[in-house]
DNA sequence: TCCAGCTTTGGAACGCCGCTCCATGATGGA
DNA sequence: TCCATCATGGAGCGGCGTTCCAAAGCTGGA
């Protein structure tokens, strides 16, 4: 049933407006199919048209719900990152598929330490970062928007509350906080930069290939302007991401807890 | 003269081709004339039409000289980074007007080291953002979008070296270097998007009232979700820009030391 | 001296985008 | 039953990055 068309002498030959829709439109669907739209067509592929087109509507009702393209934006982002660290922080006993134990940690921390439910957060949102390529560009840009947004406070706490658990007296809470935290992301993101890259340029080009020639490139940086970058691009080829990562992150730790815990000077 | 019109069916009456520049356009003025229309117009400001109208010229003749707008912010981001190192590797001696040393270095370090100098490469950044606002962001979309290109390298090379100067073993170059650069750039930018959310929301309001108003919206969010960020709020409204990052740095410094060269255990 | 061919310029136009506006359809209280 | 309100979806606007191309200078060989 095509409905009655009970105006006929309008002008514009309106091919009589659609159905409503049955399936109330809400923010959260909307929310869940930019993620999914994201994910799928990458950051350029969020479109309010290619929305629209997903959803079945128009514009007007997706503007109804959210204000505008930089709030879908943040909500996105606030919802990969709230169950990235949701996830992280339910399920610290099991040692997940992903991070590989193989590295012996440090012997004086016990099982659940707060140096190892910081590890556990930072490669939560590693995962996620890796899961969601659009995920640090949104971060940096959301942290540049507005750093008192919800994403913010979100990371800051699950990271503050281990530091606090560390025994690092208030004073150097957001010292401490601030340094894991700007580690975490930025290792994390431009990590998966690396991987979305060796994607992007090249689909059959695995990860190996890709750091391969990149790591070339560099060699290839004149070794006068560019010693440093010279000497380390082969370590750049053999690195390990995660455990690279996680070196990163004990650098941090150790100098927090030999910087603010008088008490336990040198390492753990 | 309005032009010998030989073609003279034709639809257009072009009206007489403005005379040809006599200044040469080149890829230099270009990426001058986007920095100052990023500085003064802010992120949004850098258009290719406002572009061809401050360069008096249309968008073709951009286009001859700039293959797109990616790579003319990519040179832009890269002018300014490189400035901002050159700058600071050249004018270590005299204690610059914005460095506030007011607060005792450690009393075992020699007014030279790598410590100082890598302290001076990272007030060399956070004074390059906090001059021109847009730069985190787009040092973090290049970092995301070609983390092999010429803004990395850069900054990884001059870190890198004092990084080798500081007597880190070779193998452990690559994770101290980047746990360096990660806090920097992330820190500093954070702490410039302080500053500017500050000019932005209010032109009047100076840092301290903004910090003020930050400070109280984080202690307005649930203590019982939000307990650590509650705490640290207080802490937020007081500090001091340069003295935390400069702590921030410290943290990492410390952490290198104690983690990379046994033979110093302990501080610096 | 002239002209062919190259480099460089500026402007018109294209397709897509975020966003606004508004007529319409549903809904629930009076 | 009627109406105020919520919610929807489509048409369209202004602006963006980019492309295309005719024209204008330049350069060197005849």
């Amino acid at each position: 049933m095509l409905q009655s068309c009970q105006n006929g002498g309008m002008a514009t030959a309106r091919t009589r407006r659609s159905p409503r829709r049955t399936d109330a439109l809400s923010r959260e669907r909307i929310v869940e199919a930019a993620v999914e739209l994201l994910d799928t067509a990458g950051e350029g592929g969020l479109t309010f048209r290619a929305l629209t087109e997903r959803l079945a509507t128009g514009p007007g009702a997706i503007y109804w719900h959210v204000a505008n393209k930089d709030e879908l934006l943040d909500a996105a982002t606030d919802a990969v990152v709230a169950a990235a660290l949701a996830a992280e922080c339910l399920e610290p006993p099991k040692p997940t598929k992903r991070a590989d134990p193989t590295k012996p940690t440090k012997p004086a921390e016990s099982p659940d330490s707060p140096q190892d439910k910081i590890r556990a957060i930072a490669f939560g949102l590693f995962d996620a970062i890796e899961d969601h390529p659009w995920l640090p560009t949104q971060l940096a840009l959301q942290l540049s928007r507005s750093p008192w947004g919800s994403v913010t406070p979100r990371i800051f706490e699950s990271v503050g509350r281990q530091v606090r658990a560390l025994g690092v007296p208030e004073g150097h809470w957001f010292t401490a906080a601030s340094a894991l935290v700007h580690y975490i992301l930025g290792a994390a993101g431009q990590n998966a930069a690396n991987n979305a890259s060796a994607r992007t340029l090249a689909p059959g080009v695995d990860r190996a290939q890709f750091l391969d020639a990149a790591s070339k490139a560099w060699q290839e940086l004149d070794p006068d302007d560019y010693p440093f970058i010279h000497a380390v691009a082969a370590q750049m080829r053999e690195h390990d991401d995660r455990e690279q990562f996680l070196a990163g992150i004990d650098v941090v730790l150790t100098g927090i807890t030999a910087l603010h815990l008088p008490g336990e000077r040198g390492r753990t």
